[in-house]
DNA sequence: CCGAATCCTGTCCGATACTG
DNA sequence: CAGTATCGGACAGGATTCGG
């Protein structure tokens, strides 16, 4: 009468899985890192899961204690999905396997990417020994929400909502965003290319562009 | 005619899900974390995978990069399954990955433990701060094999084999030694049951021990 | 004995259609 | 808007068998 499928290992990491290896449920948890979503929300955020997929997942981490309901607040009516405090510590190993995947040989940089993955990547990718003496504080204006990234004291620090005076406001969707970061060249093509829009000091946008490391893949 | 299911996401982490996000792949890979081992062993190390998975879990590891096959040396004959050098970096993944699960509320601690996964555990459960001043060298002797097991400086160090002078010796099987370090009191009952035997410093043990956290469920 | 290919069965996934 | 119902197909699990 198991009701679920089990590896039964005492490994911790393969109780895990057990919990989070089924399709689509890591990257439900990705995108409900930096807060809650409705069913709908996260529907149009992965683009190819079928909604009663989204619905097992969805219950599936609420028993395991990674997700639980919410009620919406303020003027939108209804429930939606947020992560428990122990769903919320899986940000760093999210960010660990990020940086371990960007290692691969075969990763491709042409598909899109939620706004949320792009915001994990910029963890994934930080470098601490390029951001020694870095401090800058850009916000992001993304399709899907707004997001405010500082760098000080060798920390990158990611959040949603807005700074109240940034030095820098980017606007544009996230897959131009990153392209200009990790190109190692901010300013250059995207800018020109009018897909994205800087307000503020770009001198600072290239500052918080040195903080990263290309993705490049790992021989051998 | 696409020959793999892809989440066709630009996120590394999802692209990294569709290579190892299969059922088994990764535990596959936790297994040849500490060394190459034949097609049998990897059964025998994973109760209840079947064959035909194995073989294609390899397959597919071994297309995307991760796992390659190396001819066996020695006496041995045959063939042998081994990480490349990018599997073994995913070693910082499977690590950061099992402490997060270790603050899992549903963890289960009375399962069999393979040796891999045991040593995997100590790297999870380590806490550099713990460790601050300790100096240990202690062997293992596990029924699949042997492990040097070294603190200093604030760093743990697993490594398969054995060192030349250890203070201390462990022979027994991984889940008795788990129960003894992570419980906080070595030397009590698994020592006392004689399911654990121990030559040289036990006090050594005890140092050792003390460097790990136990796991503890993390709530709300 | 090792490594793998081949059945067959059951469960899970994916897509669409449909309901409170 | 937020899911349920349904169904075909893909994949996992187990046993057996076959070639080194």
């Amino acid at each position: 009468m198991d009701r679920k499928r089990s590896y039964d290992d005492g490994c911790a990491f393969a109780q895990a899985l057990d919990l989070v290896g089924e399709r689509w449920a890591l990257l439900v948890v990705r995108e409900l890192m930096f807060g809650p979503l409705r069913f709908t929300d996260l529907r149009e955020r992965l683009p190819g899961i079928a909604s009663n997929v989204l619905t097992q997942r969805l219950a599936g981490l609420e028993e395991a204690g990674i997700v639980r309901q919410v009620d919406l607040p303020r003027p939108a009516r209804g429930k939606a999905y947020a992560l428990t405090a122990w769903g919320k510590a899986f940000r760093e190993p999210l960010r660990v396997m990020g940086a371990w995947a960007s290692a691969s040989p075969q990763l491709r940089f042409d598909k899109p990417l939620s706004a949320a993955a792009a915001m994990l990547s910029l963890s994934s990718m930080f470098d601490r020994d390029k951001a020694a003496g870095v401090s800058v504080a850009v916000d992001l204006r993304l399709p899907d929400g707004d997001f405010a990234i500082r760098v000080e004291g060798g920390c990158l620090s990611v959040e949603p909502g807005r700074t109240p005076d940034p030095q820098c406001v980017v606007s544009g969707d996230q897959n131009a965003l990153l392209a200009v970061l990790y190109a190692g060249k901010p300013g250059s093509t995207a800018l020109a290319a009018g897909t994205l829009a800087v307000e503020g000091d770009l001198d600072k946008l290239a500052e918080l562009a040195g903080t990263f490391r290309a993705p490049e893949p790992m021989l051998g």
